[in-house]
DNA sequence: TGTTTGACAAGCA
DNA sequence: CTGCTTGCCAAAC
């Protein structure tokens, strides 16, 4: 990937390089994605790692929400996270929640 | 080099 | 059940 020749940390790199596995109209949980790199606890350095997100474009970090169904937050603002995640078929509850059952990513791909 | 922060999570009151 | 507190980790100050 195109990630290498940046000055990033190999721990953002990681996050970074899972975040874009997840694929169109799945999400990931900040928890799962902490816990493909090793330990759950990595959760809120995740979210740290990707509010940082140097690649908006390349990085589809509107694709990973709080392990409990909540949106979480994102650089641009939360309402731009659901827009974008709407327009790639991931409904949303009237609570601004999303069924995590339906639309979490299978941890095997994001191993891959 | 030490302290603070944060797009989280789990436990306790 | 809702709301607050404490814990974790990597990065930024």
């Amino acid at each position: 990937m195109d990630l290498e020749n940046n000055d990033l940390t190999p721990f953002q790199r990681s996050v970074l390089e899972l975040t874009k596995k997840i694929p169109s109209g799945k999400v990931a949980t900040y928890k799962l994605l902490a816990k493909v790199l090793g330990n759950e606890k990595l959760s809120r350095a995740v979210g740290n790692a990707l509010n940082r997100n140097p690649f908006p474009i390349v990085v589809p970090c509107h694709r990973v929400i709080k392990s409990d169904g909540f949106i979480g937050g994102f650089a641009k603002g939360t309402e731009a996270k659901i827009k974008l995640l709407i327009k790639e078929n991931v409904l949303i509850n009237k609570s601004n929640k999303i069924d995590l059952r339906k639309y979490l990513v299978d941890e095997a791909i994001l191993k891959e």
